[in-house]
DNA sequence: CAGTATCCTCGCAGATACTG
DNA sequence: CAGTATCTGCGAGGATACTG
């Protein structure tokens, strides 16, 4: 990837990974969604070369994803935040930790806890509802063994398929 | 990245992120989210040249996401399945396309709608839940406007953020 | 501090031919 | 069909020096 572009994907993953879909930019959100604000926190969380830093908050800059703004006037000092179209990214950040405690830090490995700073209260759960806004049993997304017959998640679906290829 | 893995990072971001944080390893497990099982599926659907595919395969089936059955005994055929711990994945997957769906497809432009199989009902939101299963309001998570003074979505954390950079 | 500029290297990715 | 093998090259990524 990355030598070509997806955007003549019609598939809203395709493009979504090809603004967020590498590794760096998905650090980079999840140090700001931890509190992370300028560039040299970046590069200094993440070890990341300067060049690769500049590009990539470049990138989720003009991505609209994140917003750079002057912390004060006619210094060079800069704070990147989410913008709306960013904090709504936030979901997937959760997922994917989520998915990592519980499927790479295993039972006793002390996950990343989250706390709403507003109610307090912990999140821990990330999921998938109907649209009425029921949840979806869970088992669902789950239930088949790795080995069952026919595993069926959610196969059915309504959309372009055929474009998918081009 | 790729050239520095990010193993070493004790993050369940991080390491989410090296398995599944590349873009052919993503569209491959849309595509098996949307029903494509063989190799040659993928090869077509997504037009990736063929050592690629294999390769990410692999990785997928090395990382216990992706399952490698024989279709008939005997035969060299074979279809690729969602583990558990792949399916578990899915979540990441649909909010990735509801992003996609709401900020890179406009209202206007028929986002991918996708039911629930059992019960058919569509599936369309995907929540940040607290721990007692209640709904945070979404509004929280991207109520800052864009602008807006000091955009605080969730910062309050617990948990290993010293070794962020190590 | 917050980047840019430069150089160099390694590996991802593409194309194509071949095999069981 | 489902890959493996090989060859090539672009460009992502790292390190470091420099600038406003």
């Amino acid at each position: 990837m990355t030598r070509t572009s997806l955007n003549h994907f019609h598939c809203s993953m395709a493009r979504t990974a090809d603004i967020i879909g590498d590794k760096w930019s998905l650090l980079i959100l999840r140090d700001v969604f931890l509190g992370s604000k300028t560039f040299s926190q970046f590069q200094k969380n993440l070890g990341v070369a300067r060049n690769i830093l500049s590009d990539r908050l470049d990138k989720l800059v003009r991505n609209e994803i994140l917003e750079r703004r002057r912390t004060r006037p006619g210094v060079e000092r800069y704070s990147y935040h989410f913008t709306d179209r960013g904090s709504e990214l936030v979901p997937v950040l959760i997922a994917m930790m989520q998915w990592g405690d519980r499927w790479i830090f295993g039972e006793g490995k002390e996950p990343l806890e989250l706390n709403d700073q507003k109610t307090g209260r912990p999140i821990q759960l990330i999921k998938v509802l109907s649209a009425d806004g029921k949840p979806l049993a869970n088992d669902e997304m789950s239930a088949s063994p790795g080995s069952g017959a026919d595993s069926s998640i959610l196969t059915s679906f309504h959309g372009k398929r055929s474009k998918v290829s081009d």
